[in-house]
DNA sequence: ACTAATTTACTGTGATCACAGATATTGACC
DNA sequence: GGTCAATATCTGTGATCACAGTAAATTAGT
């Protein structure tokens, strides 16, 4: 007889795996800037690992357009293109009002009651100036709700456009302060799902990224008289 | 002085972008079924190359979600689930018409002659039963209008999701005679673009979808009941 | 000091190998 | 004949190597 062999490979998911998720998460959350390169072996060098995994979960983040590879030179993020970012925030909005749509009248009530405190959390983040923390609970915030839409396709593609689409936002929102009037959007989207108003709901959530797109753009306008 | 070299590597494209792009293909036409096994060794040996670019490929290919990878099971295209099936097809309507309506505006009268073109020959096709030059004209009528959207990301989301689809759709098509109503639906698309009705196309557009998931689901049905 | 050619360093790409987990096959035993 | 264990086969995974392009640094020539 053989025993289970509880912890004989701690891991069973792949390095590449692991490597990937992180490298998504650090898009997603900002960590890299438009035009950083990111050679094989450099990560390599960095994870500790040899250039396979690395190179695995770089072609990945290549083929969902997240990173791009020309013929032989190092992967490296997208630089700034105006009008291919506006079509990942055009793409967004209309995605991420189709899954808070979707969404409204799956979620229980404890599951909104996370949401409002995670708005009430961000608004504290906003007026302490911890913008580490309030990236996160945005994420958090929004795909709880993508996630009570329960369709997996659109929750991914949604992810995915967040990480193409993370490293122009967060480096705004890094570089600015919030107006007021968006401070309490998040509570008011809470607000709208709790009252079952999924139309609301949905525009609101737009206009959050609608924002996006205004700080994003001051932010370009302001780079490019440098 | 170096003589430019024309034709020293004739490719440039690496090998594994091919392999990628011919499994791609192979989906979206609905070449593999549900369930079917894509071991790396199998696919190398039937390409007659290493295992190494085809590793690549499908790893993007299961990365993007076109195909399923277990631990240490070979790499399988997904087994039939209807509620993941029918939120692809939701997503395909929503982004489908979303691109129709975006294209409508930008579309040239010759873009719309081929459009039409494209259209008989199709109705053609169902009379003389040729589904396989069916299959790739409607991809080819489906598309130049998603690329007449001008938005990337848009025309790329769509196209992985009938690489998603293709394996249960094209099946069904394949083994099922058309309904004479369908027929001419492709024609009074064109024809609605050609008035620019962008709404009216957007809404013949989704209808199409909703053919191919009732197709479909005539299709699981039948095969549940064997 | 400046330009052009050469060299060096760095890049992804394809191939090959060793290994361990998972499945299917075979075998032995009752 | 049926059940369970041993074995053989097939799977992805990680590592390493050689190679050919590309870009940066250096050197040579004026």
């Amino acid at each position: 007889m053989k025993a289970p062999q509880a912890n004989k490979n701690v891991t069973q998911v792949p390095l590449s795996d692991r490597i990937y998720q992180s490298l998504k998460w650090s898009l997603i959350i900002g960590e890299y800037f438009p035009g950083s390169d990111l050679s094989i072996r450099s990560v390599a060098m960095k994870m500790g690992t040899s250039t396979m995994p690395v190179r695995e979960a770089l072609t990945r983040l290549a083929s969902e357009r997240l990173l791009q590879s020309s013929v032989k030179r190092s992967y490296k993020v997208a630089e700034l293109d105006p009008k291919r970012v506006a079509d990942q925030f055009f793409l967004r909005a209309r995605l991420e009002g189709i899954a808070t749509l979707l969404a409204v009248p799956n979620m229980t009530p404890s599951q909104i009651d996370e949401l409002e405190a995670l708005a009430n959390m961000m608004e504290r983040d906003i007026e302490t100036g911890s913008n580490e923390n309030y990236i996160v609970r945005n994420y958090n915030f929004h795909f709880s709700i993508y996630a009570a839409s329960q369709n997996e396709e659109l929750f991914w593609s949604i992810e995915r456009l967040w990480a193409q689409t993370g490293p122009f936002l967060t480096q705004a929102v890094r570089s600015q302060t919030m107006p007021d009037e968006w401070r309490i959007l998040h509570t008011n989207i809470a607000k709208a799902i709790r009252s079952r108003n999924a139309e609301l709901a949905a525009q609101l959530i737009e206009k959050d990224i609608s924002w996006g797109v205004s700080t994003f753009e001051s932010f370009t306008s302001s780079a490019q008289s440098k």
